[in-house]
DNA sequence: TAAGATTAGTTAAACGTTTAACCGAGGGAA
DNA sequence: TTCCCTCGGTTAAACGTTTAACTAATCTTA
């Protein structure tokens, strides 16, 4: 079997409580003990148990990390990236995560995930939009909540969020400052907070710059941000409204489905229409031409999640924090000066 | 705090082992008593600690799974939907599932998962390729080690792979039976087993209908098998060979790509040129036309893999299994008959 | 009826840590 | 010299399960 503490008390020559305040680095350890425990350990390649650890520490070491099965399987990694992100902060550290999704219609009746009720994490991370009603079950248990680009309107909890708002100004005043005055906004559901931050963000640069939004260069009908809808969008925008120069699409997935749309009616990009994404979901879109978009650092969203459940984990400060993760202006070619 | 098995066993009036008996449901325990415990468990929403029962019965209830980051973040949702396969069927059971991934240039002095290190884990799934180093350290170490999609030359682990072979043959007959002769391969490093195998599999059925396959119409210089590639091998063969009439690519990545390259240089598809892919990695790629391709049941394969490994744990039987996933025809509007 | 077998449940040890409480040695102050 | 403090380490209890070994009661069987 595996080494344990015993063993490598008995090839240090100490008692295994030394051999464990060794580990933990308590201080009331001289040097020269250390220094043999830690040969000891080394030697026999020994690592705690983990049970043995949580049994009695009463932690499982585990996090939790919730998203809906659509959100996981979407065709661009952005919520992949942030699984990853929040993976790679923890790689270094002591904990493990524990990803399950569940389904984007979960309802009432919907079992939790069995990680909460066999109390197997310390804490949940949940990333994206999931229904209301699972909120409310997690809230029920009193384990630390963290949220990743989307939070309950109804409860405070802790939260990573995009700097949408900030976003959605710097991409619009890109457009302005190429000299574009009649701008389309694509989007979809409204109801999404990071969706209708966009908005927000887009509105606030035009009447900084003195222009006056335009409703019907808005679109927000589309139920789901995708693609297909950001084709069926343009449709609509384009087919009634002639004067428009530029889109600004809530993000990448719309902003290629607007550029299918435009090239199917034989528009040019971006030397008749300038169109500028948001996510920068890197990928081998091949894209023609490469997509200017607001780059969202999706790694960082889930690394900075981490950092803040292990920080609520420490010292139990449940004062709901909220941290916005800046964005990135990425000019390629689908935008163009018409001054 | 929560509930212990002590707190179940005053509650139902028995000791604490009738009700470890009991969730174990072992067959000494009268239905009475059965009953009782039960009853105490439900009224407690009592659940078993998992560290304490893994610290006695040395086993810790994880799986670890192991993908390259470029895997896991691949556009198409393949990896990512054996994943899920895995948690799915080990979501009713008793183990976790640990992702992480690996770098895909990992090297000799990377360190290895902290999950190996530290016996987190109870076995591993490694899905896709991976180094050929990193292969001969996990093997070290003796956990039950199961491959998909993947498996080593050298050695011989059990492992879930798809039928490639057949599935070449069922691609290449759909486009012979649609009257086609001059039939192109388009696929990428041969070093990789599924796509060489899926590159016998089109010249056997090549063969079985009386064709000689020609060199010529075979493309499998390319490192990677994605788009750009699938882009760059189209423009390859059809910048000389003037009388292909169908495509068979490695997998509907390059299919797509291809599908790019016939479209930008005039091609019809499928009047003038018929193509099929393989995987059929659903999404919303707004593909015209749909794609006809062979499904790669992701999911299955996925829980293939873990069901498979809860066999070599359970009966600690280390003959290698090998599970061949079969695969389906789905034709859809990209491949047409010039009958 | 007595001995053995079966049934249903209990006792207690074990798993591998952490950590509060304890202890002995050496040094300094009164 | 005596008392107290500090330093560096040890002892032992506790965490919540599983399970082998045991026991008491009932059932069979000759």
């Amino acid at each position: 079997m595996n080494p344990t503490i015993k063993d490598v008390a008995q090839k240090a020559g100490v008692s295994i409580a030394t051999v464990s305040l060794v580990i933990n680095n308590h201080k009331r350890i001289s040097s020269d003990t250390k220094k043999k425990v830690q040969k000891a350990i080394k030697d026999l390649n020994y690592y705690p148990s983990r049970s043995a650890r949580d049994l009695v520490s009463k932690k499982t070491g585990n996090i939790g990390f919730i998203l809906t099965d659509d959100h996981f399987l979407r065709t661009e990694p952005f919520y992949t990236r942030i699984f990853l992100g929040t993976e790679f902060e923890a790689r270094d550290g002591e904990y493990y995560i524990l990803l399950t999704t569940i389904k984007s219609d979960y309802s009432e009746k919907d079992p939790l995930p069995r990680f909460i009720l066999d109390r197997s994490v310390d804490g949940v991370i949940v990333a994206g939009k999931i229904p209301e009603v699972l909120i409310d079950k997690l809230a029920k248990y009193n384990l630390p909540l963290i949220f990743v680009d989307y939070t309950s309107a109804k409860e405070n909890f802790p939260v990573v969020l995009i700097d949408n708002i900030q976003g959605g100004i710097t991409a619009t005043n890109h457009l302005i400052s190429y000299g574009h005055k009649n701008i389309a906004f694509i989007g979809g559901d409204i109801n999404h907070p990071s969706i209708n931050e966009r908005l927000i963000g887009y509105k606030k640069a035009l009447e900084n710059a003195g222009i006056n939004p335009n409703k019907k260069f808005i679109s927000t009908t589309s139920p789901y941000p995708d693609r297909q809808n950001g084709y069926n969008s343009a449709k609509k925008i384009f087919s009634t409204q002639k004067d428009v120069t530029a889109v600004f699409a809530c993000n990448d997935a719309m902003a290629i489905g607007v550029m299918h749309y435009l090239k199917d009616s034989g528009f040019s990009i971006p030397n008749d229409i300038s169109i500028i994404g948001f996510d920068d979901v890197e990928s081998d879109l091949m894209l023609d031409p490469p997509l200017t978009t607001i780059r969202v650092p999706k790694i960082e969203l889930g690394a900075e999640a981490l950092r803040l459940m292990i920080n609520t984990l420490k010292y139990k400060n449940s004062n709901a924090k909220k941290i916005l993760v800046p964005v990135e202006l990425i000019i390629r070619k689908s935008t163009k000066s018409i001054k």
